[in-house]
DNA sequence: ATGCGATGCTACGCGGGACGTAGTAGAGGA
DNA sequence: TCCTCTACTACGTCCCGCGTAGCATCGCAT
């Protein structure tokens, strides 16, 4: 409850994931407690499945070959690329709304 | 094209909003040049103005008197609040991630 | 005076991502 | 044998993001 989370989409799953692979893969399930490490939260199945076929479908991952019913997935170079850009994004934003919150 | 735009929700109209209104005041059309200018993209009047009314029904901001066909807002205490903590877990969600991409 | 662009907002509809729930299935322990 | 944990698939609903269209007013130039 509270938070700017409750008006929608604030979760970003797919960041999540990209930032969970980063250190190096991962499957889905370890990403789903790593997430919620990170976060707080743990994302449902739905939510994080539905996430990685569309980073998939975009190049942003890869899956490795499947074992003992896991299936791990790495970031590609343009995956790693794509989230270097968004964090730092993300960081300047966060910069500049604090100097303005600060100022007024 | 390109950059986690294309996969969803990474625009977070809301949080622009807000952070628009740090400084001051605004009425819609200046916040979406505001957030034109602070994101590289212009809003349309769909995607701000529906933001605007669940920030407003959340408290998060008010409307001012409405004068010369301008409807101003402002962010309320809560509003604040809420902006800082967000602006918070981004910083720190980024320097996470950073870091990550750093170290791998 | 009148045409025209910029300003400022409302109304509306579509697509798709977020999320929860249920279901499947193997592994390991009590 | 039953339960729990792991790991994923399938499915449906909700509602946000976004674009388009429409309308009214103002300023400015012609």
């Amino acid at each position: 409850m509270g938070g700017l989370a409750d008006l929608g989409r604030f979760s970003e799953p797919a960041l999540h994931i990209l930032i969970s692979l980063a250190p190096g893969p991962r499957h889905g399930y370890a990403m789903q407690d790593d997430i919620g490490e990170l976060t707080g939260s743990r994302p449902g199945p739905g939510t994080l499945y539905g996430a990685i076929r569309r980073l998939e479908e975009h190049g942003y991952i890869e899956a490795l070959p499947e074992q003992d019913r896991r299936k791990p997935y790495r970031l590609t170079d343009a995956g790693r690329a794509a989230l270097n850009a968004e964090l730092q994004r993300m960081r300047a934003l966060a910069a500049t709304g604090l100097r303005r919150l600060a100022v007024a």
